[in-house]
DNA sequence: AGATTTGTTCTTAAACATTTT
DNA sequence: TAAAATGTTTAAGAACAAATC
């Protein structure tokens, strides 16, 4: 029997004893979820202690971190050491982002890549849909690319600052895909992977999926800290680390090079696998003054690099290049192999006529121009600007004052006739003070729609 | 101290006590696995039983059984109560396959799909690159398919017995991919998957990288054994069950009506999730006499339905058709956009015009054509023919008598100038004594081609 | 700076379940 | 059929580690 009456006591939760059945842990992470999920435990709220709570349901503390840890790997809750348990903040509701068209609504959620520059595309697919070989793109071969698509995603990649082989070159269906392929091959349900404390929501989403732990590292203006980098190593066992360092998304952040080399220092020290994510780097590679190179070049050995062609060519043809050390080829080969089979050969070769014919470096020209364009126009509006924020990044980074719940918020807006994505979506970890919209710029149908739509979120957040 | 000494004890695995490392689970699961991986442990080899383990090192067992379940996590062993830990027969091999065509090897392994029909899409491609909709096709829109394509599909699947909306039906990269998805999102590390003994080596390699647990089944020729699948489903927490039933892969077995229905029957009563794939529905559904109906019509809530089109339409445009209940939709949505985002339009597109226009139907034709004629031919060679094996299947279970080791005759016949797979590839559980070689008849250049191979492999077998 | 709070990890113990003999 | 062999699951205890106050 408990020592101490807790009716005096307040404990934030109290599951029924008396309803508990055995396995204890599995009824009570039952408990837990269902109370979160019905919204009587709210986002933030502080869990009894385990050994309180233990005391109160007469078990071993121990049982409890059990059944509070089948409740953290979904994603509901998550512990601090020293400070206690809380919901997570998006316990309970996914966030994960995908096109959702919907008429009469200004889209500035969801990225996307300037749609107008297709039309210089069509051309090209008629071109390769009349080459001779046309019938040696629709087998089971070359799994991960024919040879001339590599060389010439090689050749796509070399102003960006990467050198590889054929062998450490490989072609999937678009960056998602090959973060997909990335984590299920190098990572293990449990494996830890740092990231900055906002980070891509569909990366947060597809950890979760596969159960892999995300630890937020915090940063400042110019990205991730090593120093906090090098502290969570040394006290946990983290596997990987993920960046985007020409253009963080959601919060916009170049890493300039001195500090890629301090981040390089540690993750080599431990060992880390970097996945990197350089979907802009066209955006960035010849186009930003003090630009140097990407991470890849540092630790080629144990990084996998990423560029999706989606955001700089063409998002509605799925093709992204991986490009990976010697140590993690033969896994990332095996898990393109059980995921993918292979990526449409056509597809890809479409893209590679794009690169050969020059056509798809008049596409960046044009989303370059874009891009320029619409920053500007955003900045008429919202005259913030910060250091190392990327100048011509496809979505900006809004501080709010407003003190309204960010699915509130959105909601609100929503009828407004804008559709934006508020902080906590792109929360890797704890919930924090500041708040922030990500305002995608490159996803209207003309600058007009763009404008109405800034126009619009202006007046709400003024209000 | 122990109490026996073992001296006398024959134990197949005794690490070294002395070098032995604190955290003892951990640093005893890493000898094992580089023992397994070194090949000093063969597969099949039984290890000591956890108690005697235990007894050896002066510790207690359920740490020897820790250590044991990392180990068969990681697919390097299997435990069967009362019998003992065994090595896995795929440990520390990959069985992964894909293309990987080489000069002068006949491919009787990897299954391809009579790539010579390739000849017929060309013009759709051409006929698609020229709409005037092409721009639409480029975009990040309808991540599942546009709704026109969508209905295509259940046109497609309709004489297949398929009955859905647009809601339940979604546009992916293949089958393989389908799977990826279902897997990685309806399941969680450490769940359990109903399967046939022998079963497709790509789904076993799959669930082996999201750590899903295959729970073998035992069949007789009219496939999976309801018996077997009710005794295992009422001992162990099954949460789904993979089934082939128009042609299981290897084993070509048919299953009939009366079958479905029994298992049905358990997988209603125990709630698994079932996942259907479907991708010989064609060589089947309308073509096989007595053939009634998909799985999925019996179980229309707590399934998922794979039709993919790479081996009846074309295999270099990824495209599958996914079909699910209610139930399941919102996980497998997500699922998609966090591993694909999307399928390429385009390709959803010309397998949608090669639908409409009827050539499709055209192509299928051709491939059932292909079917018999090497069917034939095979028989010619090895006419052994069993009850329920699918007469038109693209690959063909060919039962063996030779007594050598796996890796050794699939090498000896690839000095022999055929590839082929030996069944401890698509084994999905312990070891059994019956041998059979996987023979793909719609992977060869030509018919003289395969009649070649099919010479070599029968000298080969004969001697 | 040290005690306190809080979460983590490993090991052991006991009860259980299944298969084999 | 019952006993023995063998693996499984849950719960508890102990030592540890980090963060807070």
């Amino acid at each position: 029997m408990p020592v101490n009456s807790f009716e005096h006591y307040p404990m934030s939760w109290k599951p029924d004893k008396a309803t508990l059945k055995r396995p204890f842990y599995q009824s009570l992470a039952l408990y837990l979820e269902r109370d979160i999920v019905n919204g009587f435990l709210a986002p933030g709220t502080k869990l009894p202690p385990q050994r309180e709570l233990a005391d109160f349901l007469d078990l071993n503390f121990t049982t409890i971190t059990r059944a509070y840890k089948v409740c953290e790997v979904k994603g509901l809750i998550y512990a601090v050491t020293g400070s206690g348990t809380f919901v997570a903040p998006n316990a309970a509701r996914s966030i994960t982002i995908s096109a959702e068209k919907q008429a009469n609504l200004i889209e500035l959620g969801f990225v996307e890549s300037f749609e107008e520059t297709n039309t210089l595309i069509k051309d090209s697919i008629q071109r390769v849909s009349e080459k001779k070989y046309v019938e040696q793109l629709l087998t089971y071969n070359d799994p991960t690319g024919i040879p001339h698509q590599k060389t010439a995603a090689l050749n796509w990649m070399e102003p960006f600052g990467i050198h590889a082989d054929q062998e450490h070159v490989a072609i999937v269906s678009g960056a998602q895909n090959a973060l997909a392929v990335t984590l299920a091959s190098l990572f293990e349900p449990g494996n830890r992977i740092a990231t900055d404390l906002y980070t891509y929501s569909n990366f947060i989403e597809l950890a979760k999926i596969l159960h892999i732990q995300l630890i937020p590292i915090v940063g400042d203006e110019y990205g991730m800290l090593p120093d906090d980098l090098e502290k969570q190593c040394s006290q946990l066992n983290i596997h990987g680390i993920f960046l985007m360092p020409s253009c963080s998304n959601p919060t916009t952040v170049m890493i300039p090079d001195f500090r890629k080399r301090e981040l390089a220092e540690v993750i080599r020290k431990y060992r880390l696998i970097l996945i990197e994510d350089d979907i802009y780097a066209f955006l960035t590679a010849g186009v930003i003054e003090d630009y140097r190179q990407p991470m890849y070049q540092l630790l080629p050995e144990q990084s996998v690099y990423i560029c999706g062609t989606s955001k700089s060519i063409c998002s509605g043809l799925r093709v992204a290049y991986m490009v990976f050390g010697d140590a993690l080829r033969e896994k990332i080969l095996k898990g393109i192999f059980n995921i993918n089979v292979k990526t449409s050969s056509f597809d890809a070769e479409v893209i590679t006529e794009l690169i050969l014919s020059g056509k798809a470096h008049q596409i960046v020209s044009q989303k370059i121009q874009l891009a320029k364009t619409t920053n500007e126009l955003y900045f008429d509006y919202f005259p913030i600007k910060k250091n190392h924020e990327h100048p011509l990044s496809f979505f900006r980074w809004l501080p709010i004052e407003k003190e309204i719940d960010a699915q509130a918020l959105e909601a609100d807006l929503q009828r407004h006739g804008v559709r934006v994505f508020h902080s906590v979506r792109f929360l890797s970890g704890q919930s924090r003070p500041e708040k922030y919209l990500r305002i995608a710029l490159a996803s209207t149908n003309s600058l007009q729609e763009l404008e109405i739509g800034l126009t619009k979120l202006k007046k709400y957040l003024d209000n």
